[in-house]
DNA sequence: TATTGTTATACTCTATAACTATA
DNA sequence: TATAGTTATAGAGTATAACAATA
């Protein structure tokens, strides 16, 4: 399973990426039973509350959402749930500023400590105050570098999806 | 935004979430693109690949999906694709064995060198020696830790879902 | 009774493509 | 022409609850 590749980096790699999913699982659970909210909506929220004024989608989007449609739908229902509002931006018409509401400062400081209390649990609590200050180093790292990295250019799709082949051994459709 | 709380956790906390969220994404693209699967079926695949032998649904399921209908609904695809088969127990009637096929393990062959060179790309191209042996020792610590740890105890939901407050803002439904 | 797995169903979310409007 | 954002739509994935069968 490891030919010729680094296993070293095999085990870090899924270690990280499990240990992040069950950390995800955990955390969506407390943000919807305390908040109502996804976990990409509280990034959403979260950025804003902590930016100095209104951002732009583009802006907003950066790095939590990869679609322009997704976020419009985030965007959404944000705003219909009188989280943020949306509004023009005089030095560009074709951009839209995204505003937090004080409603929408006050979930992120009703779900805050409880979620501090999940990544407690799950996170800080297996590390050691000089494993903290790596992590963040290195993950504060990572992410700028990896927030610069280009979309992958589209690999020439060399097999049909799982869900496709699926569709086939079903004998279903209508001729 | 970190009223009582440790910035610095919090701050280590969100770059941890972002840089897996991007890597998470553009993994997400290589597997579609080359292997026709998603990162959960690769992570099921993956498993099998590197087991001795044949594992029951819920030991499959342990820190990949979260609920039994989700396991169910992936082993059809993978099965209907001809990537994994499944068979009864003997010891347990209530089981279900499965195994990965030939095609499977090829499968994962074919795609893992593209998986490595995109998590070398955007993972461990900002890592030093140093920081690879230390996050691989912290995250398999934390991976550990957190699958013991019980789902979270339900606590009380003290608002409605965003999704749900923007249902009642639109007027749609029949009276 | 508790556990393993499946099915039916409803819902959330994401992405693609077509479109509008502004730079 | 390129960029910002929205809309329509289709598809993938997830969870809940009800179910069957075995321990």
């Amino acid at each position: 399973m490891t030919d010729g590749l680094d296993p070293r980096e095999l085990g870090t790699y899924f270690a990280l990426m499990e240990a992040v999913g069950v950390l995800q699982h955990h955390v969506e659970q407390q943000l919807r039973a305390e908040g109502g909210i996804s976990y990409v909506q509280f990034q959403l929220l979260a950025r804003l509350a902590d930016a100095d004024g209104p951002l732009t989608m583009t802006q907003l989007a950066d790095g939590v959402v990869y679609s322009r449609s997704g976020l419009t739908y985030q965007a959404g229902l944000l705003e219909k749930a009188g989280l943020i509002t949306r509004g023009s931006f005089a030095q560009d018409e074709r951009a839209t500023l995204v505003s937090i509401t004080d409603e929408g400062r006050a979930l992120v400081g009703q779900v805050l400590p409880g979620h501090v209390q999940v990544t407690r649990r799950l996170l800080f609590d297996s590390l050691s105050d000089d494993d903290l200050q790596h992590l963040g180093a290195i993950m504060t790292r990572v992410r700028d570098h990896a927030r610069a990295q280009p979309p992958r250019s589209a690999a020439p799709r060399k097999r049909r999806a799982a869900a496709d082949a699926a569709a086939d051994a079903a004998p279903d459709s209508p001729e």
